[in-house]
DNA sequence: CTGAAAGCGCTTACAG
DNA sequence: CTGAAAGCGCTTACAG
């Protein structure tokens, strides 16, 4: 029951494996194969369900129709909505994903680089965390296709996809701003990452802009982290203090954030929108003020 | 900037590649190749970051260190959970994983069953949609390792690792009893899969124990879909009714349904636990009653 | 202790 | 119109 070979086809048809290799790959009519040797060649590939070997495939011709995708979290529902329409838009074009959570920590980021290396992917597809601005310019050097996604280096030259930033953010705070709330708090976190600061940038600006001016005490910047604790500090440190100091609209900067900060708003027994507006980014299942981007990543 | 091969390290430093091959793969002992020689072959591998190329590795060897991973969709976070749990520790014993959503669809799963074939992955980790009993005999017959996971057809004897989806489901049902809840709702998916089927069997189970008996009009059994319409008018006609014929809790068989009717549950104003209580399966961002086993899947 | 050689399954010039 | 042959980069009997 081994899996049949074009060798296999050839010995029983008489005929040459490079006569099999060029009907199987439709190239019949371009070195004009005999039509009747090409129907028998089909004829017998489908009857002994022929499956193409892309290993050795990739081994001759350089190219394995695989693409390499790190970001930080799959399970993370924002990367998880990514990494599907990513998945299904490769599968359509005949290539495979392999897919590879870095956690947003560089070291695991460079082992996976290497190692989709090694498997020789056509193709990579990076959030890249944070200082892995090394592994990324190394990787653009080795000129495979490379496209950075959610993320950017402004000092990087590669091509990038995100949402602007910026300009999300400072609808969002706008928005806020609209429905008449007038101490608007951000909560994000501390990682430099150029998405992150656009968000950070398009609050501030929307403040400015609105007249209502940045107040310090609302921006809280935490540690990134999976856990709650700094979440939910920042939460009561919003809500639970002078009615004069109160927050009465908080903007998330991730979802991941948003979500824990909705957990512990429900907590603490507040009312949203009544006690305080939430706003968050790319929340999966609630608002969405950014829509991801996802286009057809790379043809060759 | 070629890669480097094996070759390139032989003729530098005028040895065989043989010798290369077993010196980089830890042989030298068992070979007795010299120390001094073994020393420099390793020394010129680090200088020209030599990386083995695996596909022509698989190709040799037939192993590919690849595992296929067949779910539902990347993008729920249960499943992102799993993939993720999957991905690190098939990472970690120096494997790849291929991700792909079947969308609980047999013909896109056997497409992709096929395309993991072809990419001759080492194992598979599925967690089959409905209909797709024959696909997985056929990979049961093929012989490569194959573990299915979150669902399982009783009917093939196979690897599978699932929660004990009857005693979950019992338990939780329970549990709202103990908390003196009334009349549970059910609100579940028409899919026919074992484990939605004993979730639904558990949760009758617990019902007839406790001497509450099961109550047709509180079983909502809801055609599966990505839409939330079907949701909203289940809990609508659980919640919107005599105050005798009201549910007082509810249990979602998916934390798809979950979150979705915690949304319309919040929108229609009524307050949890209040009014009425909520829990639900695998709702990765509240209650958790059950929790994804995974262990390591697959060492050769 | 080390090397020459075959072969994994393909593709693709080259020749006729 | 079709076939013999080389080669992708590795591993692994086999020989010495």
């Amino acid at each position: 029951m081994k899996k049949t070979s074009l060798n296999d086809i050839a010995n029983q048809l008489g005929v040459s494996k490079t006569l099999v290799s060029f009907v199987l790959n439709g190239k019949s009519k371009e070195y004009r194969i005999n039509e009747e040797l090409a129907q028998k060649v089909m004829a017998l590939a489908k009857e002994l369900n022929y499956q193409p070997n892309r290993i050795a495939q990739g081994l001759r011709t350089g190219k394995t129709r695989t693409i390499g995708l790190i970001i930080a979290d799959i399970a993370n529902p924002f990367f998880g909505k990514l990494g599907r329409e990513i998945e299904q838009e490769a599968a359509k074009q005949g290539y495979r994903v392999i897919f590879c959570s870095s956690d947003e920590k560089p070291e695991k980021s460079e082992l996976q680089i290497r190692m989709l290396q090694q498997s020789l992917v056509d193709g990579y597809i990076i959030s890249p965390p944070m200082n892995s601005e090394e592994q990324i310019k190394k990787l653009i050097k080795s000129k495979t296709p490379l496209v950075l996604i959610d993320r950017y280096f402004p000092q990087i030259d590669s091509n990038y996809i995100v949402v602007d930033n910026f300009d999300a953010s400072y609808n969002a705070t706008n928005h806020l701003i609209a429905k008449g709330r007038k101490r608007i708090a951000l909560v994000t976190n501390n990682l430099q990452l150029a998405n992150m600061i656009d968000r950070q940038e398009g609050y501030k600006k929307a403040l400015v802009d609105s007249g209502l001016g940045i107040k310090e005490e609302l921006i809280k910047i935490l540690p990134f982290s999976h856990d709650n604790t700094d979440v939910a500090q920042a939460i009561k440190e919003l809500t639970l203090c002078d009615e004069a100091k109160k927050a009465d609209a908080i903007l998330f900067s991730t979802s991941k954030m948003g979500i824990m900060g909705l957990e512990c708003i429900s907590e603490l027994g507040l009312n949203i929108p009544g006690d305080v507006a939430v706003v968050s980014f790319d929340n999966p299942d609630a608002y969405k003020i950014c829509v991801s981007p996802v286009t057809a990543i790379d043809h060759p």
